[in-house]
DNA sequence: GTAGAGAGTATTGTATACAAAACCCGTTGG
DNA sequence: CCAACGGGTTTTGTATACAATACTCTCTAC
């Protein structure tokens, strides 16, 4: 995190995940240096890092802007994440031994104390919960799955929507965690795959509802 | 293409697929800016993307190497591809209209053309055949799935192993894609993910056999 | 004989200058 | 009114110099 470009790259990121940099707006490499108080050349290579985390987006003539999100792309952006991460709480369970079980149950605990707090530290969540997911990701132990699901856990919308979660919402993931840890403890991969797919796909329903018209929240409860 | 830094990536990635750099060898940033007639600048940019694709590894003191890929890598990423082939091919099948499914089945008449020939027509084949799975993931209209996809393809290992592929199953190849092409004019997702997921293991296995004894063939083949 | 220190070499990281390409915008001709 | 054309401006691409870091190999101390 010294290098420059590291510098760089943290910066920008940060400021495209917090809104400072809005969906669209266009990234001059000079302008970016300046901000970051480097020269170009490392902003260059940041720029790049980010275009493949796919949060930046360059046209055809080599210009960059921050990308933006439809609604489509988001559902697009959980339908694979909840396939692969499925596929690696799948391999994980194959592949558990009580150290990592242990290390899994772990990150889980101290989620239930962040949240069971009289005001819930939604940061202590979010810090427990990649923790969680990470112990999984790395006892499945495939590097090349690892780095696909890199560019799709940290999005801007899973950044910005985690603070309107509802006390019970929270309470509901640690719940949905328990039980993969069951299904972990068991080595039932299949089991483990099913709760992973849906724990995400609830995640993506949840911030679905936030960010589209109530019509389609009524559409989707009434096919239930 | 004409860029310099795409002429570096062009360059050096074809040196490893083709086997002119070999697995571990080490990636001097000078050394590799004399071969391609450019400066250290492109080169780097060519690295990070190379590192990208998987083709190069950094160690954490920032030298890169080629990667060598063992067999549980190339299983890995096998794995990987035919669950989002076949993603794509579902999304695919869904999204069929009748200009993508005459664009794929122009793809599969080109590569039945190519491997009829008296004297196979490997490079035709691979052309044909990148071009049909490129027409599906292009109807399947997810750029997210398509990038990841994108890491996956270009393989070392699938490059070098076409030419190894005997007459039939070169004929299995077009067989399968033709009953994708069923499966897409149906719109029949499921039978497409399931093909597709097919295509791609039974691909994995060809290659499998050709790369380690012929007691684990054995194995195999008593266990079906 | 081995571990550690240190000088010297090789390699990577960053800044900057200049070249090339794309963009903006006013103009012109149809 | 619109499309095509230039010229000035902005932005990106590449080369290069220098700084910082990592590596190598020898020498020394134990």
């Amino acid at each position: 995190m010294s290098r420059a470009s590291d510098r760089a790259y943290s910066a920008i990121r940060s400021m495209i995940l917090s809104g400072e940099l809005p969906a669209g707006a266009q990234l001059g490499e000079e302008a970016l240096a300046e901000k970051c108080g480097v020269s170009r050349t490392p902003v260059r290579e940041a720029l790049r890092r980010l275009e493949a985390d796919m949060l930046v987006l360059r046209t055809d003539t080599q210009r960059s802007f921050v990308a933006d999100w439809s609604l489509d792309d988001v559902a697009d952006a959980f339908d694979l994440r909840a396939k692969l991460e499925g596929m690696a709480a799948r391999r994980a369970a194959e592949r558990m031994t009580p150290k990592s079980l242990e290390r899994i149950r772990a990150a889980n605990r101290m989620l239930h104390e962040a949240i069971s707090q009289p005001q819930p530290d939604i940061e202590g969540f979010l810090e427990c919960n990649r923790e969680f997911h990470a112990a999984i990701l790395e006892t499945a132990g495939s590097r090349r799955l690892a780095a696909l699901l890199g560019t799709l856990i940290e999005q801007p919308v899973v950044w910005r929507t985690a603070h309107q979660y509802s006390r019970e919402a929270l309470h509901r993931s640690h719940g949905e965690h328990e039980e993969l840890a069951t299904a972990f403890a068991r080595r039932d991969g299949a089991w483990a795959e099913a709760i992973m797919a849906s724990h995400i796909l609830r995640a993506y329903h949840a911030y679905a509802d936030a960010h589209r018209g109530p019509a389609a929240i009524t559409v989707r409860e009434a096919a239930e």
